[in-house]
DNA sequence: CACATGATCGCCT
DNA sequence: GGCGATCATGTGG
């Protein structure tokens, strides 16, 4: 693919150690605004050669399906690209923007239902530049995260997982969502939250 | 600080 | 053929 696979060095570390439990498959099932929520605050971690690279998502925003205009699943379109987001919840989404960037989303509901959650930014546990997974595209870079991953099960044995909130609460902020001037009405929804209190949120 | 622009390519019209 | 769920860099105020 076009970006590469490796994780980033620094964002080393031990979901065991840090007391992390993974995300269960009904966790995923709820409304998607409700799994935007509380993914604030959860951590994601991928393995890479044996070891596990991760960090604490920051950032999130929700895509409604059909009926959401800034959804790649508006209208209900059914693309090669766009066929994880049609899988149970619980799947990886991920799609190359600009021709260079990759963007990994979160899918929700049930199967046949086409929402998910986009992972806008992360904060890494250990000492980095603040802002080194703040926006989508950074935060696919630094886990390694590529367009080859799309399709993958979030839950079970794979090598890219979730895990609850863990660490200190969230403070959750609302706002509309970025980068979809296009998407007429659907443009202002507030369906875009953040900690308040991070200093790695992507604005 | 606020824009403005180029990079780069898969997907949809 | 146009454009995008982005980012880094550059300009000017």
């Amino acid at each position: 693919m076009i970006a590469k696979n490796r994780p980033d060095a620094r964002l080393a570390l031990d979901p065991g150690a840090l007391g992390l439990s993974e995300l269960p498959r009904r966790f995923y099932r709820r409304e998607t605004e409700e799994v935007a929520r509380r993914l604030v605050g959860a951590w994601i971690a991928r393995r890479w050669r044996g070891r596990w690279y991760g960090a604490r998502i920051v950032e999130t925003e929700a895509y409604l399906g059909p009926s959401d205009r800034a959804a790649h699943s508006w209208g209900g379109r059914r693309t090669a690209r766009v066929e994880p987001m049609y899988a149970e919840g619980g799947h990886l989404y991920v799609f190359l923007v600009y021709g260079m960037h990759c963007c990994a989303n979160v899918v929700t509901r049930a199967e046949g239902v086409p929402e998910a959650v986009l992972l806008r930014a992360a904060e890494a546990a250990g000492d980095v530049p603040a802002k080194l997974l703040a926006g989508p595209g950074k935060l696919c870079a630094g886990l390694g995260i590529t367009t080859g991953d799309s399709g993958r099960d979030l839950v079970g044995d794979g090598p890219i997982r979730l895990f609850g909130r863990r660490g200190r609460a969230p403070v959750l902020g609302v706002s509309p969502r970025i980068g979809i001037d296009y998407a007429g009405a659907a443009k202002s929804w507030p369906l875009r939250f953040y900690d308040s209190n991070s200093p790695a949120v992507s604005r």
